[in-house]
Order: C-alpha cells, then sequence, then structure tokens
RNA sequence: GCGCCCUUAGCUCAGUCGGAUAGAGCAACAGCCUUCUAAGCUGUGGGUCGGUGGUUCGAUUCCACCAGGGCGCGCCA
C-alpha cells in the first residue's frame, strides 16, 4: 500500500509530538497534509500547527516554527517553511516524489487501494428496479453511481457486497400479472377486447407496454389454452395468477439483468421481498421493535396543506421514527391491517444487518427524498448505520433539445436506447461527471463528441496516448512494468513531468476521500486532471524536441519518460476500473 | 402549508468532514502541426461564491432567516 501523503503526515505527526508532548488523540486526528494550490507553498501543506494551536495553548507560529526545525532534518523532504496563518509549507526532495514511480509500476492497476476500509463489512443496495418492466433512464444514474461507490469503497479496503433488491412482493406485481395475463389472452387468439377485460382487472389495467407481449406468447406456448376459460376468455384468477406472476417475474428480472450486464453491472446478491415475506420477516422485526417499546397504536395528524381527497383520521400500527429525527411517526400497518411498504423494507434493512453488514448504503431516486429520514430512523432504532445517496432526476438533451419522457405518451426511454446510441463507457462516465445529489443534463451530443468537451474522450485519449507511447518504445526497449521500474528517474526535472508525477502520487489519497465522503464523482474530476496534465506534457514535446518521451540518443532519459509514461496508465486504467469504463488503446 | 436537495464566471460544472490570491470546460479573442495521434496544447479577458445576519484566528464551506429552482408529503411501492 502506497500513499506519500501518509507517509508525509506520520512524519508530521512523530514532529509534533515531539513539539507538544502531551497531544490529544482527537487533535492528532485532524492534522492533515493536503496537496497545495500554489506551487509557489510547495508540494504540500500541514494544517497541523493550528489545529494543535488552542488545546497546547500556543500561537500557531510558535507550533510551526518547531516543527519546521524538525521537518528540515527528514531525508524525504527538502525544505519546511511556516506561512500564513500558521501553515508548514513542505517541498518534497525531487527523488522522494519520483521514488513514486516505481513503486506505482510494481503496484500496477491496483495503485491507490487503500485499507481505511479496515475490512468493514458494507452493503450498497442500488438500482432495486421494480421487476415490472424494463429499465429506463431513470434506473441508470443511480446504477452507475451505486456500482462506482461500490468499487471505490472496495478499492478503499472495506468489505463490499453488491445488492439488487427485488420488490417481488405487493400490489404492483399483482398489477403486473394481470396486465401480462392480457397479453396470454392476445396471444392465444381472445375475443375479449382490451376495454372488457380492463374492466374485470382489481384496480384497473396497469403496464401496458409492449414490452409485456413476449410474455404473454411465452406463457401461450408453454401452457396453451390451459390457463384461460372456455371461448378463451379470462378465467378466475386463482387458477392462473401463481403461474402467470411467477412466468412475469421470472422474464422481468432476466431482462433488467440483461439490461445491468450491458451497462456492466454485476450483483453479488439479489435479494427478493417475496422471501422475506415467506418469512413472515416483517411481523418479526415489528415484534422487535415493540420490544424496544418503539411501536404504538395510533392516528396521524392529516398532513399540512392539501388533503387527500378521501382522508379521514384511523388507527394504525406506528413506529416511532420521531425518537430518531424523523418529523412523524410512520405507519407500519394500513387499517386493515397488512404491512406496508416501509414495515416491509425495515425488515429487509434488519435483514442485511443481520447478515453482518455494519455499514449500509442505499442509493435511491430523488423521489424517495421524503423516505430517508424514516428508513434511517428505523435503521438506526436497529442498532445499524445507514447512509443514503440520492441521485437526482436526469434530464436527456438532444440536439439542445430536451427529450421528454413520459409513461403515458409512451416515449420513455429505455436504458437500452441509451446503450445504443451512447455506449456503455460514455454513459458510465458521464453519469459519474456531477454530484449525485446535483441535477443533471445529460446531453447526448456531448457524450459522443471527440473534443475535449467530452471528458470520457479526453481521458480515454489520454490513455491511448500513453499506449502509443508505450508501443513505440517498445520496439527498441523492455517496457515491461518490472524492467521500467529500474529505470534511473534523475532526468524527470521538468515542471510538467513533475506537475504530472505529483498527480499520480495523490491517487491513493484521493480514493481514499472520495470512498469516505462517498462521492465517486470525484474519481472522473480526478482522470480528467490527470488527462489534462498528460496531455500538457504531450504537447511540450510538439513545441520542444528534448522533451519528448523517446530520445533516440538518450537512453536513460527515454527510459525515465516511459516509465512515467506507463504509470500513468496504470493509474487512469486504476481509476476508470472503479468508475466500471474499459481503458481504450487507441483511438479510431 | 411542511420537509429534503440545490443556487459558484455569459453557459455547464469542480472546489478534499472551515484554510492561503475561488478553479476547469464551453463561448470570445490571440497563438502553436517538416514531430511519439493538432481528436491536442499555450496565452488573454471574465466573479459582491443567490441575499442578510451570526459562530472564530480564518466562511464558498458551519448555523439562522429570506429569495429562486427541483423532489416529495397517511393505508403506492
Amino acid at each position: 500500500m502506497t500513499n506519500i501523503f501518509a507517509d508525509i503526515r506520520t512524519i508530521v505527526l512523530a514532529a509534533l509530538r515531539q513539539v507538544l508532548p502531551d497531544l490529544p488523540d482527537d487533535v492528532a486526528a485532524r492534522v492533515e497534509v493536503t496537496g497545495t494550490k500554489d506551487p509557489a507553498h510547495g508540494d504540500m501543506a500541514t494544517n497541523a500547527a493550528m489545529v494543535a494551536s488552542k488545546s497546547a495553548g500556543r500561537k500557531p507560529a510558535d507550533i510551526a516554527a518547531g516543527l519546521v526545525a524538525l521537518l528540515q532534518t527528514e531525508p524525504m523532504i527538502e525544505t519546511a517553511a511556516s506561512a500564513g496563518p500558521g501553515f508548514v509549507n513542505l517541498t518534497l526532495r525531487p527523488d522522494a516524489l519520483r521514488a513514486q514511480i516505481p513503486l506505482i509500476l510494481a503496484q500496477r492497476e491496483a495503485y491507490g487501494e487503500s485499507d481505511i476500509g479496515g475490512g468493514v463489512k458494507v452493503c450498497v443496495e442500488y438500482v432495486s428496479a421494480n421487476p415490472t418492466g424494463p429499465m429506463h433512464i431513470g434506473h441508470c444514474r443511480g446504477a452507475v453511481v451505486g456500482d462506482a461507490l461500490a468499487n471505490l469503497m472496495a478499492k478503499a479496503g472495506f468489505a463490499v457486497t453488491k445488492e439488487f433488491y427485488i420488490n417481488d412482493a405487493g400490489g404492483q406485481v399483482e398489477a403486473l400479472a394481470w396486465a401480462v395475463y392480457w397479453r396470454y389472452l392476445q396471444a392465444i387468439g381472445t375475443g375479449m377486447t382490451e376495454e372488457e377485460y380492463a374492466a374485470v382487472v382489481p384496480g384497473g389495467l396497469q403496464y401496458r407496454g409492449e414490452y409485456l407481449i413476449p410474455v404473454g406468447e411465452t406463457l401461450a406456448v408453454v401452457h396453451g389454452d390451459s390457463l384461460a376459460a372456455p371461448g378463451k376468455t379470462s378465467a378466475r384468477s386463482e387458477l392462473w395468477f401463481a403461474t402467470v406472476r411467477d412466468t412475469a417475474l421470472t422474464m422481468m428480472l432476466a431482462s433488467i439483468r440483461e439490461d445491468l450486464d450491458l451497462l456492466g453491472v454485476r450483483f453479488d446478491v439479489f435479494s427478493s421481498e417475496q422471501a422475506l415475506f415467506e418469512k413472515h420477516a416483517t411481523d418479526a422485526v415489528i415484534e422487535r421493535l415493540d420490544q424496544l417499546g418503539l411501536i404504538y397504536q395510533g392516528t396521524l395528524e392529516p398532513p399540512k396543506g392539501k388533503l387527500p381527497d378521501d382522508w379521514e383520521p384511523r388507527e394504525q400500527t406506528l413506529f416511532r421514527s420521531t425518537q430518531f429525527g424523523d418529523d412523524v411517526d410512520r405507519p407500519l400497518r394500513k387499517s386493515n391491517g397488512t404491512n406496508t411498504y416501509f414495515a416491509n423494507d425495515i425488515a429487509y434493512h434488519a435483514d442485511k444487518l443481520d447478515r453482518g453488514f455494519e455499514i449500509l448504503i442505499d442509493v435511491l431516486g430523488a423521489d424517495h427524498g421524503g423516505y430517508v429520514s424514516r428508513i434511517r430512523a428505523a435503521t438506526s432504532a436497529l442498532g445499524g448505520q445507514l447512509d443514503v445517496l440520492l441521485c437526482q432526476i436526469v434530464k436527456v438533451l438532444k440536439g439542445g433539445e430536451l427529450v421528454r419522457m413520459s409513461k403515458r405518451a409512451g416515449t420513455f426511454i429505455t436504458l437500452r436506447d441509451l446503450l445504443d446510441e451512447v455506449g456503455r463507457d460514455a454513459v458510465r462516465f458521464t453519469m459519474l461527471t456531477r454530484k449525485s445529489d446535483a441535477q443533471m443534463d445529460f446531453d447526448v451530443d456531448q457524450a459522443v463528441a471527440q473534443t475535449r468537451e467530452n471528458p470520457v474522450f479526453y481521458v480515454q485519449y489520454a490513455h491511448a496516448r500513453c499506449r502509443s507511447v508505450l508501443r513505440a518504445a517498445g520496439e527498441s526497449m523492455d517496457t515491461t512494468p518490472e524492467a521500467l521500474a529500474q529505470a534511473s528517474l534523475d532526468s524527470l526535472t521538468d515542471p510538467a513531468e513533475t506537475a504530472l508525477i505529483r498527480r499520480l502520487a495523490s491517487w491513493p489519497r484521493m480514493v481514499e476521500g472520495a470512498a469516505q465522503a462517498r462521492e465517486p464523482h470525484r474519481i472522473a474530476f480526478f482522470l480528467y486532471d490527470l488527462a489534462a496534465d498528460f496531455h500538457m506534457l504531450w504537447n511540450r514535446g510538439r513545441d520542444d524536441a528534448a522533451l519528448r518521451f523517446l530520445q533516440a540518443d538518450h537512453q536513460d532519459e527515454t527510459s525515465a519518460r516511459v516509465a512515467l509514461v506507463a504509470a500513468t496508465a496504470m493509474v487512469i486504467r486504476s481509476g476508470l476500473s472503479v468508475m466500471g469504463v474499459t481503458p481504450v488503446e487507441e483511438m479510431r
């Protein structure tokens, strides 16, 4: 595990303890070593003197002076200087920074891995689309964000499980079965009209999309007319319901998994709501909460403002979520005694805790915003920790126009449409170029553009250029990582080279910060900046032939630069693999 | 009406649990191809960080209130 920031922080902390032997641990924990914005401030800066000032009762400048004196003597540090309100700026010895290159080459794409996760078991739940239809663009962002977050946390040393929760119980599955049964009747050539059929469906016919036609046809092939009443009309639901529902769920889930596969998302675990239902998990968890004194029978206040038309006060089984920061207590059982979705979801989260996960993460759509505080409350009540990432709406733009998505108008964009148009890598990368809780416009034209505007292209281009140099170098030298790690790096002194090395060295710190903040989008921005550093260096070689990577007459310089290029390619690949994007070898 | 999220350059967005002179891309202007990919690079201009207070050595960052945008609001999942 390589992390030069962590190494320097250890050194700074040791020095701080010499200056202040009574340093409290909580103060020590706040000591940071960060990169600098301004090269004039050196390579790194630490806030150590400032954070320790208050508890030590000494001026920051005073402590900083003590630190500077000690840090000056460190072999990795060339100069230390106090500055501003009490920063200590550090300039590393050039060879200390360059020494990161062989370390990167030795670790390859594993570079950036960290142990801050400490092997803590984390369950990241995402997508969890209802198995009632194909995946649409609304699911896409959550799928990509969740998948990248899971990868990111795994890289940071958490023991991550990727999980998909199948909502295969409840009203919408019933509605699905009725919708599929209609497609079945059509497939066997029923004489009923859609209106006649809809009239017998409890709650009305939903899910009228054509994607259910193949399910009906499959049922017709397997079961012939046997699921219908004589005359090919609708039979009593007891006769066909379970068969139709199970076939529909199986086929819908298969289709979702196919879509996920195309997106490059693979889950470790698919959890079934129905399975929990059969174990009576919800009743069990309500019992558990009851024993904690968190359940009561009561009547909720009507919601403020606009009332539902049929509002009337009714007594329900309620959970005291207000004790855990929610605004109102929430119903677990409906007035007819059946469990609410919330209750079932508590059972599911309890199930995850029972499986030994210490941190639960749910990636949800923004339309679940109002749901967050109650499910977090429930998880806290059960002694767990739940982090929620809300993914805001994605608007799709094409030709500068907003592409309207409406199920009613039948113009909803499926995930597959988007993948066909833009490609998996561009979809994944673009979805990670915004903070997940910020609204996003997905510009289809930009995602396929081959210019710097398009971060996917820009990063891929940098990687392709690296590979191009390595291919060319490979004709006259050994470009295996093992061989390059032996190169003498003393010639890497150009500011553009140093900037690139500094960026590479900050990758492990970036991974840790992004994982702790649960912000996978930071990886995309890091790679973009890294690509910019590399493109700049590349073009320096255009202006000044002496800065080109391959120097026919200077073997040492060439190997040093090729080693740098190889390390750059590895870090790009390391980052892309977190994002689930495939690096390209060449642009075409 | 209540709750949650958001507001940073003309546009789209970064900004590392509070840190030094707030950064990119696009758009505008001025440059760089006998060369490992010019699908790129360099430079210039552009900001009361939505507003007003507060917390402290220090606030784009934390808190309160206000304005604007989005999402939701008992027996849907």
